[in-house]
DNA sequence: CTATACATGTAACAAGTTACATGATTAA
DNA sequence: TTAATCATGTAACTTGTTACATGTATAG
């Protein structure tokens, strides 16, 4: 049910056509909740049937540009004020940092490093987004900004903790009889 | 396929049933990688039949303890080795925050004052582990000790930043016309 | 003796991914 | 004219969730 409440937002923010959220999607809300254009298109039919979304143009190669309805604001709403929060997180890098024991030390940091790389390439991303959109321009906009900066400090946090975890690693962690001494300060 | 890496993980780290991986699961991967019993029976009836794990122990109530064989292991070193790896996060939480602009001020903050009595529970729970487990027994402890130490930095960084994110949505930026300055320091 | 926790499973459904399929416009 | 990008959709499959179903041991 999330993917259709992300949808709704959005479109309400601005118009846009299946295609721009597909792509959209992967600068902001794709960090937190991913999805293929094969899952948006029949979202946004079901949408547009339910009368929460209504075309409001069109373009060039059967572009089809929606826009969130003034039900579909008021069924964000309902679903921020009524149902359960899920407060779970998926996220695969990290269940494989459980696993890195059964990898020689040398290649679990150069495994933690490729993933280092990555973060940083995330970081930089979000900066650039934070740079070149213009954040203050609506209510929406606003928003997002907040939940760009949490992706900001995520990816931060994230740097800080490979480089602390390859120490701990380089220390001996993933050997036999290895130390790994209680860690008091973070950060 | 990334449950099955967990579970034979958790399998070769130590014996255990389904019904305590699904309760394990809670205190560490779960925080990460979430799993119900109805799909962790089935898929260690499949590991199992694979030859990845075995039953080495039975107990009351029908209770089978399962361990990760010599292939088992291999396995997860050939998934970590071979595999693209998934850097995606599904976050619920997060995408509400995208659209929190359609609430108002007030209920905005109080939306987001509920999170973060979450996140200091989520914090106090993973706190509670690392104080109350031997995670320099085994290898595969320390590794789980790193995922761990993540996920609390994790959390510490979520509340901070609710603190942040309610001074600015205080300031106003879910007010039409609202400001939303700058932000240049992190933390 | 009764409620709770332990313990395992299946079935129906919903959500998400990958691959397939098609065609229009634009820039080189 | 040809490759890349734009643009929308469907189908088959995999994964994940919720609900159903059953039964045993233990503690009060």
């Amino acid at each position: 049910m999330s993917l259709r409440y992300g949808l709704l937002d959005l479109l309400a923010g601005e118009p846009m056509s299946g295609y721009d959220l597909a792509r959209y999607f992967t600068l902001s809300m794709g960090n937190v909740w991913p999805a293929q254009h094969s899952q948006i298109y029949p979202e946004l039919a079901k949408l547009a049937s339910e009368g929460l979304i209504t075309q409001t143009g069109e373009g060039p190669r059967g572009r089809k540009v929606y826009q969130t309805t003034p039900a579909g604001v008021e069924a964000i709403r309902a679903w921020l004020r009524a149902s359960e929060r899920d407060y779970s997180v998926r996220y695969e890098a990290l269940l494989r940092v459980f696993c890195l024991w059964v990898l020689p030390t040398d290649e679990a940091l150069a495994y933690l490093q490729r993933d280092r790389a990555e973060y940083e390439r995330h970081l930089d991303q979000l900066e650039k987004a934070l740079a070149n959109h213009d954040w203050a321009a609506s209510p929406a906009s606003r928003a997002s900004r907040l939940a760009i900066e949490f992706g900001r400090r995520f990816y931060k946090m994230h740097i800080e903790w490979v480089d602390w975890a390859a120490e701990q690693i380089a220390a001996g962690t993933l050997k036999p009889g290895g130390p790994l001494p209680p860690v008091t300060a973070v950060g």
